[in-house]
DNA sequence: GAGTGTGAATCCTTTCACAGCT
DNA sequence: AGCTGTGAAAGGATTCACACTC
C-alpha cells in the first residue's frame, strides 16, 4: 500500500466502466455466433435479445468505445467482433496456469472455451507428487515445486487457482511473487494481493445461496396466497421477482 | 418475451438490496471461520477484512436485516450466523439437480461445499445412456429421460445446468416444466425463461476476458514507462489500477 | 423510415461522518 | 472510549427519449 504516487484515476483510466466491460464478453459471443452464420450486420435490438440484455444499456456500451455503428443499417458483424477483441486483449495470445488439479482444475483444463477465444492452458500445477507427469486434457501435471521457473518460463500473467481454499492464499502469493498479475480464484477464500494484481473469484457455492435466498422469497409469497396447493406444480403465472433484468454482478467459487 | 414491465412490487416488503444479498453469503463464510475457532464476537472492521469488503459497506449491508450488533461491542458470532442463514434460506434442505455430467458437472458433484451449506445433491442426470448407472461422487448418474419425474418425486426447485452450450435451453425449459424456478446455468448462452424463474450464470471464459482486459491495460501502462525491462520481473511497486476494492459483480459459466 | 449515439433523468450502490448506545 | 446504525452526500449504472444520420 501507500503508494506515494496518487495517480491511476483507478477504473476508468481510458474510460470503459467496469460494468461495461464485464458485458463485452457477452456481445462478442453473441457476435461471434452471428459470425458463424455469416450474418453481416445486426441491429441494437437483436444482438441486444442474443447477449441477454436490453438495447439502449447496449448501444450506451458501444458508444464508450467509440461510433462503430451505422445510423438505420445497425452495426457490421465482423468489425464489431474485431474491434471488441481488440478492446478486450484478445487478439493477443495469453499464456495461463491452472493451479490445482483435482476435478475442478481438470474440468477447467478440459474446458473448450479457453482456446476459442484467446487463453492457452500453458501448464498444469499440482502440490501431489502423484500426479506429476500424469497428462490432463493432453497437459502433463507438474509439481507445485517448479512453480515459479513455469510462470517464467512461459511468461505466464494470469493464473487460475483450483485448489482446497487452505493452499490458495500460499499458492496466490507465489503466483504474485513470479510475475502473475492477474487471478481468477476458485477456492472460496478471500485472497489478499498487492495493488496491481486483479483477483476474480468465482463460487459456486455462492450462487447457491444467491439462489436460495430468492426461492425462499417465492415460497414464501405463494405460501401467503391464499391456495394450499403442495408443493411442486409448475408455476410461472407469478410476476418476476428480481429486478427487471435479473442481471446482476457478483462471483463465487466452485 | 415482450412481457409487459413487471410490476413494482419486486422486493418490497423485506427490501434487502440484490447487492447486499450477494454478499451475505461471504459475511457467512467469514462468520463460520470464526464460529469453528470459537471466537465470540467480532468488529464490523474485523469481519469486514475477513469477508474481504470494507466495515461501512458491512455495516449498511446489516442494517438491512436489522439491529443484530451490540454499539460498543460488535457482533455476536454464533447469533448472525443464524440470522443471515436465515435470511438466505439456509435452514431448510434445498435438494439440487445437476444436469450434464461431463468434467464440469462430475468436479460439481464431488464439490464439498453443497452439503456444508443447506444443500444436497438430490440427483444427477446426463443424455448419455453409457453414463446412466455409474455413480459419480457416489450418486448413481440418470438419464435426461427421467428429469420431470426425479424433479417432482424429489421437490427440487434449484437445478444447475453444466451441459454443452447447444442442450442448456432444452434441459432448462424441460426443467422449468418440471418445477425448477431457480437455475445455476454454466453453460456459455444466454437462457430464456418466464418470469418468476431465477437463473443465475457462471462463466469461465468470459471472467477470464476481463481479467485479460486489465491485463492489456496494465501491460499499456508500462510500455508507456521509460524503461525497458524484459517481459517478466516481478511487478508489485505499480499503484493499483482496478476499483479501490476491485469487488465489482459479474458472472460467467465454465 | 430505421436505428444509432447521447444528454438528461432515474435508480441503485457505496462512502462519509456522526449521533447514539453500552 | 469504542463501535454500531443510519441519514445524507457522492458516485455509478441503467433507462429514457429524442436529435441526428444514413
Amino acid at each position: 500500500m501507500a503508494t506515494g504516487r496518487t495517480h491511476r484515476p483507478a477504473t476508468r483510466s481510458r474510460g470503459i466502466p467496469e460494468a461495461t466491460v464485464a458485458r463485452l464478453p457477452l456481445y462478442l459471443r453473441a457476435l461471434t455466433a452471428l459470425s458463424e452464420r455469416s450474418v453481416p450486420t445486426v441491429s441494437s435490438e437483436e444482438l441486444a435479445a442474443a447477449a441477454g440484455v436490453n438495447s439502449a444499456k447496449l448501444r450506451k456500451d458501444f458508444s464508450y468505445l467509440g461510433s462503430y455503428g451505422t445510423r438505420g443499417v445497425g452495426y457490421d458483424v465482423e468489425y464489431l467482433v474485431y474491434q471488441i477483441s481488440r478492446e478486450l486483449g484478445l487478439t493477443q495470445d495469453w499464456p495461463v496456469v491452472i493451479v490445482g488439479i483435482g476435478n475442478l482444475g481438470a474440468a477447467l483444463a478440459n474446458y473448450g472455451g479457453f482456446a476459442s477465444r484467446g487463453f492457452r492452458v500453458a501448464a498444469l500445477i499440482d502440490a501431489d507428487p502423484a500426479m506429476a507427469g500424469k497428462p490432463v486434457a493432453g497437459i502433463p501435471v507438474q509439481h507445485t515445486d517448479d512453480l515459479e521457473k513455469i510462470i517464467e518460463d512461459n511468461g505466464v500473467s494470469i493464473g487460475v487457482i483450483a485448489t482446497p481454499a487452505g493452499a490458495a492464499q500460499q499458492v496466490c502469493e507465489r503466483l504474485v511473487a513470479a510475475g502473475v498479475t492477474s487471478i481468477l480464484n476458485f477456492a472460496p477464500t478471500v485472497l489478499s494481493v498487492p495493488d496491481g494484481v486483479d483477483v476474480r473469484k468465482v463460487d459456486l457455492s455462492i450462487e447457491l445461496q444467491i439462489l436460495a435466498f430468492h426461492e425462499q422469497r417465492k415460497a414464501g409469497e405463494e405460501a401467503a396466497s391464499p391456495d394450499g396447493a403442495g408443493p411442486a406444480s409448475a408455476t410461472r403465472s407469478k410476476s418476476a421477482d428480481k429486478g427487471p433484468d435479473g442481471d446482476v454482478p457478483a462471483v463465487m467459487p466452485a
